[in-house]
DNA sequence: TGTTCGATGTTCT
DNA sequence: GAACATCGAACAA
């Protein structure tokens, strides 16, 4: 079992951006804003493997303004918009190569309430994408640069529920980029109904083993 | 249950 | 001017 939090101080060990992508599955994502505090279980993620990944914002080495969080090190936040929504990512390699993973899908945990008041919905419409995440929990373009454990966002040090099986698949919405429209590098907890485009059967456990938190 | 289309900001052609 | 790591409303059957 990967010690993210370990990893985000510069433990030194070394992980594919795939491992980061499913051990992040199952992590819990708190984000404290004037407002109110809220989280949620990461149930959906997908990989961006930075130089030779056609579909990376940082494919081929490119580096604007925007995508300057990618090149920074491990547990730095790369946001960006993507028409009116806001995309939120976590930076898996060491400075300087630009690798990381995309959040997806949330499993609401804490201020449903405020989740509910701010998405206007309710159920797993409130973040079962990934721009329905960032409104869930307020995340705006400020947090980008921020560092996963210097920032209002933050991983719960000591809450942790594990998969029962992770299942694996193309990236939504990438056309277009040869073997990197097909590559399995999305991962998404099975039976969990927070997943986006979520079908099939239900877990009664929402795909986590044994206990909930 | 499915397809289409508009919003909108950054980047590249 | 077009493409895009999206979403939800509007529409067709």
């Amino acid at each position: 079992m990967i010690n993210l939090l370990e990893y985000y101080q510069g433990s030194g060990e070394n992980y594919t951006s795939e491992e980061i992508a499913q051990a992040l599955l199952g992590s819990v994502l708190v984000n404290e804003t004037p407002e109110g505090l809220t989280s949620g279980i990461i149930v959906e993620t997908e990989a961006y493997l930075g130089l030779e990944d056609e579909a990376a914002h940082s494919y081929n080495g490119r580096n604007t303004p925007r995508i300057q969080a990618m090149f920074g090190k491990p547990g730095t936040l790369y946001v960006h918009q993507m028409h009116r929504h806001i995309l939120v990512n976590i930076v898996t390699q060491p400075k300087g190569v630009p690798q990381g993973v995309l959040i997806r899908a949330l499993e609401p945990l804490e201020g449903l309430e405020l989740m509910t008041e701010r998405r206007k919905k309710t159920g797993h419409e409130l973040s079962n994408g990934p721009g329905k995440l960032s409104q869930a929990m307020g995340i705006s373009m400020d947090y980008n640069l921020e560092h996963i454990l210097d920032s209002r966002l933050s991983i719960e040090p000591n809450k942790r529920v594990i998969p029962i099986k992770i299942q694996s698949s193309p990236r939504i919405g990438i056309k277009n980029k040869g073997k990197w429209t097909d590559a399995a590098l999305r991962f998404y907890v099975k039976g969990n109904p927070f997943v986006s485009r979520f079908k099939g059967e239900i877990s009664e456990t929402f795909g986590w083993k044994s206990c909930r938190l």
